[in-house]
DNA sequence: CTGAAAGCGCTAACAG
DNA sequence: CTGTTAGCGCTTTCAG
């Protein structure tokens, strides 16, 4: 036996590999990969070997010789989000269903813009072979510059120019879909917790697709600005509908949604016979349970398009544009309900 | 101008900005890295070129000559279970505080055991300097081989062996928590939901604790065995409350005790004047308003713990097997409360 | 302080 | 069918 035999399996080489068979390097790799011709007597024997010394090809090797990558990359944004999480798992899914490798580099949700820089340069790095964006961090002037030499998909969220690729969530419709409802329900004075543009662009998006909504349907719309934190804008919600002010709250997110439940509920106000609320996100487990109103945002269909359309893009099928969006079905839950008859009618809109 | 100047980005080498500077890739790697000596003079001149090219060092090259990795790779479990999700963001957290940088790869739930290998060795195959591994999905046999090359860590489960290190959640406690609290609150007739181990091993844990606990404080056990899906053994259960052979049903959890919620609502069942329930995790958005018994898994905990062992394995100021678990907090939800008085006394448990 | 040279482990034409 | 020969882009001694 050669003395690769008892070398530890990561520092197995493919010469380590081809010496004990008593081949060449050239010869091994072929062998390995199946690929171009060899024999098949030589090629068991191989395999075999390389498997007793456990052997394990070096990526980084092998791609650097080849001069390209099979991996996608996968920029993410932080993934505690359910919603995002899902996504992430998705992706994964679909990846792999096609034959895709991803590599997946996240940014924390505290972390200010450098880090994402920085996760995309380690991506671009690693050469990838395309790029996944699922994160709002990154803004489009950051990644036109690499669009020509590899495509870039946004998922999630639209992107501008016209080099960089996306398959968004359309949160224009969510936003109009809930408003629809609520309006339909009968309500006329309506809170909406507006998220500041910088804080999320989605819930932005939503909560003034639900703001021209109303108004376009002659609704009372307050307009209440929120950063990012979850809790912003609760208390001043219930203030309105204490004073019978506003029938209900529209949340740009789910995840307010439950603040403003969780308020209500300390509050002693019932929901929805005080107050009707909305939410917009509809994927944490549960939901059902509380019966909260909300639209179920389209995970899976996004997921499935990037994937493909990463695939053809790759595979050259096309090297058009894409630019889609999907919008997903809105969940009546029991958070919002008719209005009740207004006790104070010192507010009579007829 | 050197004709690099109009060479697209990812096309650009190091020898592009030593040429454009002046000066030799050597000059130009150690200006780039700001290691070595050099004259800040050139230094600025070679960041500023490099910056204008558009220069994005080749990772897979850069690591290859220097034979080490900066990087730490993660295999994760499908993160669509929010508390794979929850631990993978707090992974990535801790690791960019710590200075780590993290590439994950992912097999999606569904995969036979074939792709997770497939992961493995991706990550292997890099040259990753650490591994932490998230996912029950591989076996402590296909790590131990590569133990002695790269400090590996496996997060939220037991390893076994001593070359694989663990920081783990306690779900023996987990169990044991939740046992106790259904015992203190009286319940004398308890079902058990049991996990088959090749489904989820941390579940088949927790419901073993659970019973384990209960038959030794003299509550009569009834074991339910289920699979992976989330709404098996719940109908059985229900209709063992139903008769009052049973006052309470302890799940494995969040999960399934979201699906036993669901059913005793469709029955007409109240929660728990007729059936007290339990889950386990704890990390549902939510989980408040509905009142889940539950136990918080310490997600933060772990993730920190992971990462500090890592960054210490990789400083190697220590070489020490580490091998620590944590428990997590009870919560004492409203699914859970004494049990009503018997009204079929056939069961006359004193 | 900087340049020259020797690879890292692997692949990809070419010749045999 | 298999071996030979060049590198891929970068780091790193080791001389200047």
């Amino acid at each position: 036996m050669s003395d690769a035999t008892d070398r530890p399996p990561l520092r197995v080489t493919i010469n380590d590999v081809a010496a004990a068979a008593g081949v060449s390097r050239a010869t091994a790799t072929r062998a390995l990969k199946g690929e171009g011709r060899f024999a098949e007597e030589t090629r068991a024997r191989i395999l075999d070997i390389s498997e007793r010394l456990g052997y394990v090809p070096n990526t980084m090797a092998a791609e650097l010789a080849a001069g390209r990558t099979g991996t996608v990359g996968l920029l993410l944004r932080d993934a505690s989000n359910p919603a995002y999480g899902l996504l992430f798992s998705r992706l994964q899914d679909e990846a792999n269903r096609c034959g895709l490798d991803l590599v997946t580099v996240t940014i924390g949700a505290d972390s200010g813009g450098t880090k994402q820089v920085t996760a995309l340069q380690r991506l671009l790095g690693m050469r990838v072979a395309g790029l996944i964006v699922a994160t709002g961090g990154v803004t489009n002037a950051q990644l036109e510059p690499f669009a020509d030499q590899v495509p870039i998909i946004r998922a999630g969220r639209d992107a501008t120019g016209d080099r960089v690729h996306s398959v968004a969530y359309d949160e224009q419709t969510h936003g109009a879909l809930l408003a629809a409802h609520v309006e339909t329900l009968g309500h006329r004075r309506v809170a909406v917790l507006a998220t500041d543009p910088a804080a999320s662009f989605p819930e932005h998006v939503r909560a003034t697709a639900m703001r021209d909504h109303l108004e376009a349907a002659g609704v009372d719309v307050t307009t209440l600005p929120v950063g990012a934190g979850p809790a912003e804008g609760v208390e001043a919600a219930l203030a309105l509908a204490s004073t019978g002010r506003i029938t209900a709250v529209m949340c740009p997110s789910d995840y307010r949604q439950l603040a403003v439940l969780r308020a209500a509920r300390d509050a002693g106000m019932s929901v929805p016979a005080d107050l009707s609320v909305t939410g917009c996100d509809g994927i944490l487990p549960g939901a059902d349970l509380l019966g909260l109103t909300t639209v179920r945002v389209p995970v899976e269909l996004v997921a499935r398009d990037v994937v493909v359309a990463m695939r053809s893009l790759l595979d050259s099928d096309s090297d058009d544009l894409v630019r889609r969006s999907h919008a997903g079905p809105l969940v009546p839950g029991t958070t919002a309900a008719q209005p009740s008859p207004p006790r104070d009618s010192f507010q009579g809109t007829t």
